[in-house]
DNA sequence: CCAAAAGTGTTGGTAGTACACCCATGA
DNA sequence: TCATGGGTGTACTACCAACACTTTTGG
């Protein structure tokens, strides 16, 4: 049987997260084709030979330069005249990156690469504001239950910026005591000797490092978080 | 740019329950190609002016004879290898159905279309039984938050075959009081005035039904369920 | 000494869990 | 009258949520 002409493509959704900046997303603007000028998401066609992460992580790399840590397969659209040339299916990735350990480079389908707060996004080609939108809420129920947060944190950090990124990702206020109770209750966290250099008046912070043995450890018991508040 | 011979298929874990025989699958035997006498989940081509979830219901009512309720996109698979002809990609989706209400119709692709039960699958052809591990995975963690059991029940039906489907779904012992206490909190479910014409001795037991428009009133309001136990 | 951020405990309410006996029917 | 499945309440515990003052530093 013979099926012609279905394009199958990958895009990815990267989130990164700054204390500052709030929740980003990467986007790149596109130099060809139908929405030229628009921004979307990075992503393109899957080769014959390669499976279809291998495919995200290469045209992030080639986009923009960018190596992804965590990275998960988000939902697959398909919907006939979701590409105005042609039948086109995407499978969706989303992942969590931190921006500081890159500098964005545009290249190939690219004319330039950049993040954009998720609060302030631009025009969007395709259908690739839905596309983020479903990856926004799969970021959120899946924090509900697994601690995927501490992979847009850097490896050492104070324990206000896990609260910060959790209120950041929730879009709500939380409780710092009782935020921090539940958080270490878990054990998967771990406070170091050193503290956070000055930067300001206050306090200094004590560092925590997120022990990901501990944590497989009780995943492997079958633990169930409920990190929700 | 060419993009040569990546065939896009759907594939559907439909589980049916029934309160004697447990939660099981529909599978059909392959009667061409590779895998040829080989049990394996309905599915087929994509056409190219069909959505995925078109061309899943297509494919069920060719294949089986079946209609579903309740479906929704698990995963898409697609190692390369995973199809030793060529390069092929799944769209998974996963459904719920009362195997009661169809007579299995075996047509086209298939010799013969059977429910087994998820505990004694036969040999599966290509990665199917990793797609069934991951729907039957999938639709206990959705059991966790949204009550999509009731696909599987009559429309009215003792409130212990609620039970004993949970029990079936999660695979453990449920206290029976604790169990009604918690759904009929939550008030999505009522009693009709009517009683389950006996069948052996025992008391007869009070029909309950549920009550769809009072639960999208409470998904509405954010509710947050927590069925499990 | 003032401003800024970090750190820390107690209490009341609610929801989860464990547990055992009586009721209505058919055979 | 016995066997079968249906129906129901209480008490303990553990977790969640609300809430405010002290400590350490820089300026």
């Amino acid at each position: 049987m013979l099926q012609p002409s279905i394009h199958l493509s990958v895009d990815a959704v990267i989130f990164g997260y700054d204390a500052d900046e709030g929740i980003s997303v990467l986007l790149i603007k596109r130099n060809l084709g139908p929405f030229k000028g628009w921004w979307a998401l990075p992503g393109g066609l899957v080769k014959p030979n390669e499976s279809l992460e291998h495919a995200v992580r290469r045209e992030l790399k080639e986009e923009a330069g960018i190596e992804v840590g965590y990275m998960e397969q988000l939902y697959t659209f398909g919907e006939p005249g979701r590409d105005p040339r042609n039948r086109a299916v995407t499978v969706a990735y989303y992942g969590l990156v931190r921006p500081k350990n890159f500098r964005l480079v545009a290249q190939t389908d690219a004319d330039d690469a950049k993040w954009f707060n998720i609060k302030v996004l631009p025009k969007l080609a395709f259908d690739h504001r839905n596309i983020i939108e479903a990856a926004i809420t799969r970021l959120r129920g899946k924090l509900a239950y697994e601690p995927i947060g501490f992979e847009l944190l850097e490896p050492k950090f104070p324990f206000s910026d896990l609260e910060k990124l959790y209120m950041a990702l929730l879009d709500k206020e939380l409780d710092r005591r009782n935020f921090k109770k539940k958080i270490m209750a878990y054990g998967f966290l771990e406070e170091t000797k050193e503290l956070k250099k000055q930067v300001g008046a206050g306090r200094p912070a004590a560092l925590f490092r997120f022990n990901k043995k501990r944590y497989e450890e009780l995943m492997k018991r079958g633990y169930n978080f409920d990190l929700f508040y």
